[in-house]
RNA sequence: GGCCCAGUGGCUCAGUUGGUUAGAGCGCCGCCCUGUCACGGCGGAGGUCGUCGGUUCGAGUCCGAUCUGGGUCGCCA
């Protein structure tokens, strides 16, 4: 029990049947008030619980309105049987008030009413967060937040990893998002940039000669908002190993994921265990039209281009040609649907055939296949009595898109997609570089840092289109929760791969100083990767939008609506800082 | 920056083809009620319909602009 003061002797959480009898002090909210004229109920709401606090001093209720923070004494009692309430946890006793204390009184009506706050408008739950965040449903996320940070914090410490705090107030990086930046006051037009990841730091800590490095690491990019996408700041789980490879990463994410997951995902959901499947970009891209494959889903798209040019079906002719196979029971209803969907997404039509009892095709495309070609689709497809194939044909881009979300379309509408599941893998071999669509130039696809597959020869050798990087991405129900990479810690190869991507050494050199310097003092290989702690807990929970795992959210457009920030500062502060701003 | 949706008492929403004094539920205030637990009953207050401008005899409703919020595309190495 905690230690006695003038406010409680005990909180809601560890009231119980054992203290009947005692006459106890209880702290906390006036959640509800039912007013009998003779018999009244308070339902006092504390962070842990509500218990009932019954009044039969009528002159007590005197001042209480809902909200009100009150302390109560008085003795606890056992209710009579058919008073009890199965929904709370002390529903069996309740609490005879004899003293009230206002600790907290109400002076305005409240904007929202607390028990239903989540049905309220944003902007104005947003404004008046701390009344939000009095909602147990609103406030039950942000304490779930802080265990699964704790269990974080406590399983890679015992794995090993040194949590270490990294600049908040560092260099501005000029590649990746929009940093903010802070104006510095001693350096007149110098400013100071926010993190958008403690990339560069961990990196510099590997060559300290940290072993394994852990943050929870607050991470801030200038970029506009989604629901599932902050705009300002959010968590990773940052962590980088030395003298490490893919697989020793892969082996550490896939054990703190699933140790997270299997602890606190909903009763009875199902959790991939180690290892997790290691699905290649270009796979993906094959067979689920995305690089975030959602594993719940078991349909799997196939391509049939070669199959097609041998037939005579216009629309298939000089196109990328792919398809899903399916064994579910489809009536011409969501026949229908489907294609008003695929037209819907800019598709020129959907076709597909059925399998009949004697393995025979129905459907309009079937009389485009030459009767010699029927078995080699069969085999192509391994399609059964009963199956239904889906063809979508365009440019290859568009048909890999194209199929991915009839893929999903046909996974949730057909009941396919798994339900209470939490299906990882990791997806890796991403191309080092993509031709910049303006430039016609190489530029670096995902992170500058990774290590090109082959090294040095690979760069001095092949097409820079060709060249797979040490780069990888976990993805869970096909949301991308972090990415990763072995690094590139060889200052030559850093070198040759910022040459490819148009940087000259000097560049290199200037923009990247601290790690182009760190690098030639024998840094050790290494590698790592930062699952996002707000994905994490929106798949957890359940929750679409990441506001509803964070205690203190911006809006969408980047406004703290409670505080007021972005704000105003005052002419002196400008001028220490060197600014003026323009009007 | 583009596109889509929304904005009507404190909250959630209704408001027909442009036509009387803009309604409801919850909340709030007052009174009544000795076992409720989203208690119940009776009564009451509370709205320049986001803002500005236009069309019209007349605008919550139609048009234009603008602000705010949400979603999304761009963006997010």
């Amino acid at each position: 029990m905690e230690r006695k003061n003038c406010y409680r002797d005990i909180t809601v959480k560890e009231i119980g049947e054992e203290h009947i009898g005692q006459t106890l002090r209880v702290a906390g909210w006036v959640e509800n008030i039912r007013d009998h004229g003779g018999v009244s109920f308070v339902d006092l709401r504390d962070m842990y619980g509500v218990l009932q606090v019954v009044i039969r001093k009528t002159e007590l209720l005197k001042g209480l309105v809902k909200e009100t923070c009150i302390t109560v004494r008085g003795p606890v009692e056992k209710r009579d049987e058919e008073t009890w309430n199965p929904r709370i946890p002390t529903g069996t006793i309740e609490l005879e008030a004899q003293e009230i204390t206002v600790l907290g009184k109400v002076y305005r009506q409240l904007p929202f009413e607390i028990m239903t706050s989540k049905e309220t408008r944003e902007d104005v739950r947003l404004k008046y967060r701390y009344l939000d965040l009095r909602n147990a449903k609103v406030r039950d996320n942000i304490l779930f937040r802080s265990q699964v940070i704790a269990f974080l914090r406590q399983k890679m410490t015992e794995m090993g990893f040194v949590e270490i705090q990294t600049p908040i107030l560092c260099a501005s990086s000029p590649e990746g998002a929009r940093d903010y930046i802070v104006p510095s006051r001693k350096y007149k037009g110098k400013f100071y940039a926010l993190p958008q990841a403690p990339q560069q730091y961990k990196q510099l800590l590997m060559t300290s000669g940290i072993d394994k490095y852990f943050q929870i690491a607050p991470c801030f990019r200038d970029e506009d908002a989604r629901a599932d996408r902050s705009p300002g700041e959010f968590y990773q789980l940052d962590f980088e190993m030395s003298f490490a490879t893919q697989e020793d990463v892969f082996q550490v994410g896939e054990k703190v994921l699933s140790a997270a997951f299997e602890r606190f995902a909903p009763e009875g959901a199902a959790v991939t265990a180690a290892p997790y499947p290691v699905i290649s970009y270009k796979q993906a891209m094959l067979e689920f039209g995305c690089d975030k494959p959602d594993l719940r889903n078991p349909l799997r798209i196939m391509d049939l281009t070669d199959f097609f040019q041998k037939c005579s079906f216009k629309p298939f002719l000089n196109r990328t040609v792919r398809a899903i196979k399916v064994h579910a029971e489809m009536s011409k209803g969501f026949h229908e649907k489907l294609l008003s969907f695929a037209t819907g997404l800019g598709m020129g039509g959907l076709g597909y055939l059925e399998v009949a009892e004697d393995l025979s095709y129905k459907g309009p495309i079937d009389k485009f296949i030459p009767d010699e070609l029927k078995g080699e689709l069969r085999s192509l497809g391994d399609l059964k009595e009963g199956d239904t194939i889906f063809f979508i044909a365009d440019k290859e881009e568009r048909a890999c898109y194209y199929a991915g979300k009839i893929r999903n379309e046909l996974g949730e509408k057909l009941g396919l997609t798994e339900t209470n599941a939490f299906r990882f893998c990791y997806v890796n071999d991403f191309p080092m570089y993509e031709t910049d669509p303006e430039t016609k130039q190489p530029v670096f696809t995902h992170n500058p840092f990774s290590m090109p597959q082959g090294g040095l020869e690979a760069l001095e050798t092949e097409n820079p289109l060709d060249i797979l990087a040490y780069q990888y991405d976990i993805v869970c129900n096909g949301i991308e929760l972090s990415s990763g990479a072995v690094r590139n810690h060889d200052i030559r190869i850093m070198e040759k791969a910022f040459a490819i991507a148009g940087y000259t050494k000097e560049m290199l050199e200037s923009k990247f100083g601290a790690l182009y310097q760190a690098f030639q003092f024998g840094a050790p290989p290494h590698a790592g990767m930062a699952p996002g702690v707000e994905r994490m807990l929106m798949l957890l929970r359940g929750e679409e939008n990441i506001r509803e795992v964070t205690a203190f959210p911006m809006s969408g457009s980047a406004q703290d609506l409670m505080c007021s920030a972005p704000g105003g500062v005052t002419e002196q502060q400008l001028r220490e800082v060197h600014i003026k701003v323009r009007e």
